[in-house]
DNA sequence: TTGTAAGCGTTATCAC
DNA sequence: GTGATAACGCTTACAA
């Protein structure tokens, strides 16, 4: 039920310390009747002057382009998209600002998306159990989709939530998801981990660890079960794993620490989900047992954040095509897109000395 | 002059594919009205409902919330803001991705105004020219204020760009601005470099270096020039640093090792304007010329950052308020913050082994 | 406590 | 190519 979430509401006039400065000569800010008046034209032709390709003289537009200049006029994008019941804004839902590559992700998204006329509402989601949440208040701004970086979420609850709201695209960026009623633009992370996997082979190495995410059931990576399956598929054994509850390379320390303490018989290779559990396992191995990469014991992982290329790390990985995909999100946005090759991204496996 | 800024538009209609769901009763998404009709009422009823504290009676508003309900009718925030002219919209300028310090300001920032009922709209500017054209944007969403963190600006170029159009507050988080159109949420800096300082000379320390940020004329710190002279004040010389033009740890680690090469006496420790640049120079330390904190040199930092705390810098840093700064903020938003104290917030050091 | 009417600044439609 | 007029969904008076 939709009865729990949080509506938001525009509250009562406030007293506005600090204001800054506003055109005198109309008491406010410059309407497009403002700039029309001055140019002596109607508004409509004030309007189409901001359009790039309006039917409109060239003289028209000068004229007006003018007067705006003078009385510091800029379209009104509430008023424009309340109107034209398009925003060109984004809602931006993540969860997780621990993991450096959502960073990465949400760089280029935001300027990528800027440089092509969109804005980005960053929502910081707390949780699964919040993400409805967040998706109504985004669709209380009337954004044109909602772009989920790996959040988790409930299949179930998301039902409702978009049921009860318009959110006209729901999107999944790096993430695969078989709900219909969402767009994945990711990797085809079969393929990649199954790059890893017979990268791993063919350096042979013999006793791998797998270290993998929380275990969601809506937006996976299949990369656990690639690996161990295509492990499975050559050595006819599949290797051990351990799982965490979060990209948080602390808890991959912990996690790789334990699993060492316990298990006498240590792994050849560590090959974690992400860079992120990567980065911890290193830290692990090297402060907790002083096993050092690439001497002592291997790892792999998964994203190439900047850190993985620092000489402390210097870690092997894949790195996935984010521009490529940023501009895929573009495309879907415009309605241009090619649905069908929006979630066979491939990317590259990048080797350094950690594995 | 505003001329070469560029303005956002809203396109021309295309077609939607992928569409959600939208009520089939009134063939689009619930209004005011929709719900006004079920319940028996007048739109304006509706909308008290929706308020926390307006002169309703709780049977109507039970009636209103039922219609509500059944219509999946959410207040929309755009007609809100077109009508009220308030958007609790806030707009967050950012340039440096790299720097972890900005993103745990994020988070706070996202998480913090949210609860309070502010949405953030992201904005990613590329550079010092690229700001007043961010704003503008900004401004065209109507936003309550614009937050810089840490963004390179040019007062001239700003003071043009804010008397074009309205950017209600204009607020510098972590940043000291002696700017009058802007407001500054920000430590003491001199008080926290000089409890730097004095620890370091404490902790007896004889020959520092230290490695500055970029050296901006707008917005500074006041960390490099209250280190130099309280060091000066104390030992009358003045200790030699070096600067980089970004809070990027590949630089320091540069910056570092020329200076180390360049100068056979080297320093028995490296005080940091941040612990981006703190982690750099302990890489290039260590990697370089094979010199470990705290045994071989000593390096301290600011912000502790989450890095600061793992095992392979344990750094001594300086931890600012941000929580208690983003609360600032908010009375900022809300009209009722104290703006004698908003420049004078004071955090902790922290100390790790590292100095 | 509740209802009515007039905006807010655009876009869309359709004439000219 | 250009201009009137009606939405868009809400808030803000003010009246009942």
């Amino acid at each position: 039920m939709a009865t729990d979430l949080c509506f938001r509401y525009i509250g009562s006039k406030e007293s506005h310390e600090t204001e800054m400065s506003m055109d005198p000569t109309t008491g406010g800010v410059a309407t497009a009747d403002d700039v029309a008046k001055r140019a002596g034209v109607s508004r409509w032709t004030v309007n189409r002057a901001f359009k790039p390709n309006a039917s409109i003289s060239t003289k028209s537009r000068a004229k007006v382009m003018a007067a705006a200049e003078e009385l510091g006029y800029a379209p009104d994008l509430l008023a424009a998209s309340l109107a034209s019941d398009r925003s060109n804004l984004v809602a931006l839902l993540i969860d997780d600002f621990a993991n450096p590559h959502k960073l990465q992700i949400i760089e280029q998204l935001t300027r990528i998306l800027r440089s092509h006329g969109w804005d980005t509402l960053l929502v910081n989601t707390l949780n699964a159990a919040d993400t409805p949440s967040a998706l109504l208040a985004a669709s209380q701004r009337r954004v044109d989709a909602a772009v989920l970086i790996g959040v988790q979420f409930n299949d179930q609850e998301l039902e409702t939530a978009l049921g009860a709201r318009r959110v006209r695209k729901l999107i999944l960026f790096a993430r695969q998801s078989e709900n219909p009623n969402t767009i994945s633009i990711c990797c085809d992370d079969k393929a990649a981990m199954t790059t890893i996997a017979d990268y791993v082979v063919g350096q042979g190495y013999k006793r791998p660890l797998f270290v993998a995410g929380p275990q969601t059931t809506s937006a996976h990576l299949l990369r656990k079960e690639t690996f161990l399956s295509r492990w499975h598929h050559i050595h006819t054994h599949q290797p051990p794993f351990v799982a965490v509850s979060a990209y948080d390379p602390q808890l991959s320390y912990q996690a790789v620490a334990d699993h060492f303490r316990a298990n006498s018989d240590h792994p050849d290779i560590v090959v974690c989900e992400n860079d992120a559990l990567a980065m911890g396992a290193i830290d692990a191995l090297r402060y907790e047992f002083n096993l050092n990469t690439p001497n002592d014991i291997a790892v792999i992982g998964f994203d190439d954040v900047p850190q993985a290329a620092t000489p402390q790390y210097q870690l092997t990985t894949y790195r996935q095509p984010i521009v490529e995909m940023v501009h895929a999100l573009v495309d879907v946005l415009k309605g241009t897109a090619d649905m069908a090759t929006l979630n066979q991204f491939s990317g590259q496996l990048v080797v350094r000395t950690s594995a």
